[in-house]
DNA sequence: ACGTTGACCTATA
DNA sequence: GTATAGGCCAACG
């Protein structure tokens, strides 16, 4: 099924683990829609009309960098949620990046 | 039906 | 390391 893509993006995003976050393009990578990370933004703004909560504050682009903030309702409340887990966010760019990156290719393999 | 936009990423200069 | 260009597919107007 072709909506299968945003019901596997949704679970995955629902896999990532509190005080941890992934880029679009990993998810995307592991989808094995690798370039069309877009399509994962696209999955992430319906995630608004499902039922389930999707983290979706635990998902950054590759800069680390709350892109997605607005989308939120306000744009201050992503960066509350990352910090309010413990994801220390700086100048709308999650600071230990690097250390709390999480890859479905690699936690999930 | 066509054109534009979009929560991005990779590559090249 | 920073700057610019291109590509991707789907939804919105």
């Amino acid at each position: 099924m072709e909506s299968d893509f945003y019901q596997n993006v949704f679970e995955v995003v629902r896999q990532i683990p509190a005080g941890r976050v992934t880029s679009y393009g990993a998810i995307a990578r592991y989808l094995g829609t690798a370039g069309s990370s877009r399509m994962v933004g696209w999955a992430m703004n319906l995630s608004h009309h499902q039922q389930i909560y999707v983290p979706a504050h635990r998902v950054v682009n590759r800069n680390g960098l709350l892109t997605g903030k607005i989308h939120f309702g306000s744009p201050v409340m992503m960066q509350e949620l990352l910090e309010n887990e413990g994801v220390a966010v700086k100048d709308d760019c999650v600071t230990a990046f690097r250390e709390l990156f999480w890859d479905p290719m690699i936690e999930l393999e």
